[in-house]
RNA sequence: GCGAUAGUAGCUCAAUCGGCAGAGCGCCGCACUGUGGAUGCGGUGGUUGAGGGUUCAAGUCCCUUCUAUCGCCCCA
């Protein structure tokens, strides 16, 4: 490797065109999910005042993995590391002209200052999308539905990924019903997001090091295992029969585990892993019904969630559902330029390809006809145009299909439509 | 922020006990100066991530550092 090229900075991600071929993708694949439920594409600053995160968002986010800097005015900022303090300030701040509920998505950079890893760089992209100004758990069901919905649109199945459902207030309520006083219920809740990631001797002493009774801590753990404990909560009940409704029931689970770290959720949370869990979330959210007020607005009810871009990517790839750069790419078709006395005469030729709707690059300078072939291909051009003396001479042009190597001689006025056969576009 | 493993050509990797840095693919050229892919032949390929140390001798051993990966922490 080059020992002189001025490194990239540290968990940064360059999109060559290969990537950046994918992004669009995964992008569109969002849009179209997003606004096939009715939802309305936004956007925030990518800088927001530290001061805005210290509101909510959790202690270790804003001190220790944030990229804060003081700008030239000596104001302390940050480079977004979420977007719903974002959102509630945008929702906060033009409370009364907003047409309520609101369905809003955006789709952007984020920056954390993390150590990176597997499906975890300090830059990278994020889909946020929420329903704010309704506490229904139809509303939460809905939220969910886009979730599948974006899976069976990427090409997921069932079989492949999974939402899981839980409600904090489901859990709060089990916890008050054993007597878990409520001062140490967000600690409780905290130790049964952790679960899976330790051993189960940690767990239980854990556990008894909160204040949890022997009896306290075996109906938790019988609470946890209890796949049909949502039957006993109208909201979740509620909840499945919508999702039912939506047509999108097959994705998602109950799961009494899944509690999610982030302190703001209220009512439902939700999380996607790949069926056999082997990386971290795909996507987490749940309800959030006091936000709003926190950044100073009136309180308002909302539900939403984000989706990274890194973890979607390694399950896509290993159920053999990414699209390869080929079939995302959209290559040109090449003019091919003879020698220098032709070569205004290829670019007339290809300006008039341009007009009639086709992308067209035509070889920047003379060069063998082979090599200009060979850049073609590699471009993965389907179509290869020659405009030599002969052809000029009774203005004609060679048209070559990449694909079968077939090549025919049209009059320009043909050309176009010679063109969209080969692309298979109707004329 | 803490612990561990790794880094050799554009890519994937090899190099015995510390003893001449190699292969395949790619790239470039020629066969084939009005035509890509296939084939054959030839060629280009490196401060072994960087810096220091030990040694007659370092890709190999030691220290530092950078980067990646795994785990911890955290996950909005």
């Amino acid at each position: 490797m080059a020992k002189d090229i001025i490194r990239a900075v540290k968990g940064t991600v360059d999109f060559y065109p290969e990537e950046m071929a994918l992004r669009v993708w995964l992008y569109e694949t969002i849009r179209r999910t997003s606004e096939s439920f009715g939802y309305q594409e936004y956007e925030g600053p990518l800088l927001e005042t530290l001061e805005l995160y210290a509101a909510k968002s959790g202690e270790e986010l804003v001190k220790k993995q944030s990229f804060v800097f003081e700008d030239r005015g000596g104001t302390m900022v940050a480079l977004r590391p979420e977007l719903t303090p974002t959102l509630a300030r945008m929702v906060a701040q033009k409370q009364g002209g907003l047409n309520f509920p609101l369905r809003w998505w955006s789709y952007g950079p984020f920056w954390r200052y993390e150590r990176p890893q597997r499906g975890r760089t300090r830059e990278f992209f994020q889909w946020n999308i929420d329903l704010i100004g309704a506490d229904s758990p139809e509303a939460d069901a809905e939220l969910a539905a886009i979730a599948a919905r974006f899976f069976q649109a990427a090409g997921l199945q069932p079989s492949e990924i999974v939402l899981f459902i839980n409600s904090r207030s489901l859990m709060d309520r089990e916890l008050g019903k054993i007597d878990v006083p409520p001062e140490i219920r967000p600690e409780v809740f905290n130790l049964i997001d952790r679960r899976d990631k330790m051993k189960a001797e940690a767990w239980a002493a854990n556990a008894f090091e909160l204040g949890l009774s022997g009896m306290q801590f075996e109906t938790l753990c019988s609470l946890l295992e209890d796949g049909n404990l949502w039957q006993t909560s109208e909201e979740l009940s509620r909840f499945f029969e919508a999702a039912e409704a939506l047509g999108v029931a097959e994705y998602m689970e109950f799961a009494p585990y899944i509690i999610r770290g982030l302190a703001y959720y209220t009512g439902t949370v939700m999380e996607a892993r790949d069926k056999d869990q082997e990386f971290r979330a795909v996507l987490g959210g749940g309800r959030y019904d006091n936000l709003v007020g926190d950044v100073g607005g009136d309180p308002i009810p909302a539900v939403g969630f984000a989706m990274g871009d890194k973890v979607i990517e390694l399950v896509l790839q290993k159920y053999g559902k990414l699209p390869t750069a080929d079939a995302l790419l959209r290559p040109p078709i090449l003019v091919t330029v003879f020698n220098e006395e032709t070569i205004l005469d290829s670019m007339r030729l290809a300006a008039q390809l341009r007009q009639e709707g086709l992308p067209v690059a035509t070889y920047p300078e003379p060069e063998r006809l082979g090599k200009q072939f060979r850049y073609a291909d590699r471009l993965g051009a389907r179509a290869a145009l020659v405009l030599g003396p002969e052809e000029i001479q009774f203005g004609k042009v060679s048209v070559k299909d990449l694909g079968t190597g077939d090549q025919v001689t049209v009059d320009q006025a043909q050309m176009a439509a010679k063109v969209r056969e080969i692309l298979g576009l109707e004329s």
